[in-house]
DNA sequence: CCAAAAGTACACTAGCTAGTGTGCTTTTAG
DNA sequence: CTAAAAGCACACTAGCTAGTGTACTTTTGG
């Protein structure tokens, strides 16, 4: 959605091309989302990505194609985000209220909201199609969590005898009940969610902390 | 899915015209959750129901019509089951995880799987113009939760602050984690689905249960 | 400047689908 | 038995959409 359109100037011969390839994937994506995959006709996303609809043709082939993309793009998208966000904000010394409702809150906020993730989920479950790319995009970040939270165990913050499982349970927790509010009603109040990821973590943490020496 | 086509013998004229409804109503879910809204033709759907394309136009006039009526029917069972679960398993005397977990389990093995709940909302994504339904169906089940964990409060048995946030965290991490395993891998591996759902009571409790007198 | 690449405008086909009209047959109530 | 209700077979329209063919224009590299 919030992908430029970029490169009006001087694209050189290729680069002109993979713009408009970017424009036509920009306009198949909204699209997609807005009306679905049936409704959202080639003529209406040539209109929308202001390109001819040989164009279209000419780059991608056949409807289907371009929602494959489509989603390579998302999930790639998503992929990375949810990469450096566990990079930059799950880190080692940082308290861990603190680190995991950054990260939690990051990962909605800035990654998905009007976004990737639910995306993601609203495209793949249009399409009948799909080859198993569903599964895989929570797959591989829940991985990446996965070893965070085994690191995090380790140094005896956690108490995670299953690393994997406790990263299913935080993401239900905060990711996807955050997901949840945003997707049933669509005031898209970030008080809201901040508050949702904040009880998410505290419930988490109440069932994942090491017992304090207190 | 499940529900039968029924009254095969002397109808009577009233009771045939309903079970022919009912006929056509089974063959539209099960074509709408199989191909989506669109792909599944009124053609296709009065195959299916063993029944003229003219009689279920004379029954429901136009398809989204159809679509309607099955989700709410839909809805009506899925808020039906989930009611008579909560009355019969979450019954104030038992073990609180025995109670939890047989609960959990009722609602993803006998509600849901293969269908209501999963097909509610693959059916909501779909279309276009559903009136706030969706999220009805998940605000009144969860209501009658936040009940009963209330009155679990006030026993001393649970520490649930906020009893409608410990729902929706039970639901979560149990039937919510459930549902997501069901959808992307289609093993209907019975023994998965326990084992995720007394997970999800074990960090559940962990997470809500009243600091214990040990 | 020029040739090739990229893009455009537009007309056209083939197929599918929602919805209707109509006359015929079957079922059921009284 | 009979009339009406319910259902059926079938033909037909109107509209939309994926995808193609083609001749024309614009852009760009050398």
């Amino acid at each position: 959605m919030s992908r430029a359109i970029a490169a009006v100037q001087t694209p050189g011969r290729r680069r002109r091309s993979e713009g408009k390839k970017a424009a036509i994937l920009d306009a198949a994506e909204a699209l997609f989302i807005a009306e679905g995959y049936e409704r959202a006709s080639v003529d209406a996303i040539a209109a929308r990505a202001q390109v001819s609809k040989r164009t279209v043709y000419d780059h991608f082939g056949e409807k289907a194609t371009i929602f494959l993309k489509v989603l390579e793009r998302v999930n790639d998208a998503l992929v990375g985000a949810v990469q450096s966000a566990i990079e930059e904000e799950l880190t080692p010394g940082r308290d861990l209220r603190e680190a995991l409702t950054a990260f939690g809150r990051r990962v909605v906020t800035q990654t998905v909201p009007s976004s990737d993730y639910v995306t993601f989920r609203r495209l793949t479950s249009q399409h009948w199609a799909v080859p198993r790319l569903a599964g895989a995009v929570r797959e591989r970040p829940e991985r990446m969590l996965e070893e965070r939270f085994a690191a995090l165990t380790a140094g005896g913050e956690l108490m995670a005898a299953d690393p994997r499982l406790a990263a299913r349970h935080f993401t239900a927790l905060t990711i996807g009940l955050a997901l949840d509010t945003l997707d049933t009603q669509d005031s898209k109040d970030e008080a809201e969610i901040v508050t949702v990821i904040a009880d998410g973590v505290d419930a988490f943490l109440r069932a994942y902390r090491r017992p304090g020496p207190s």
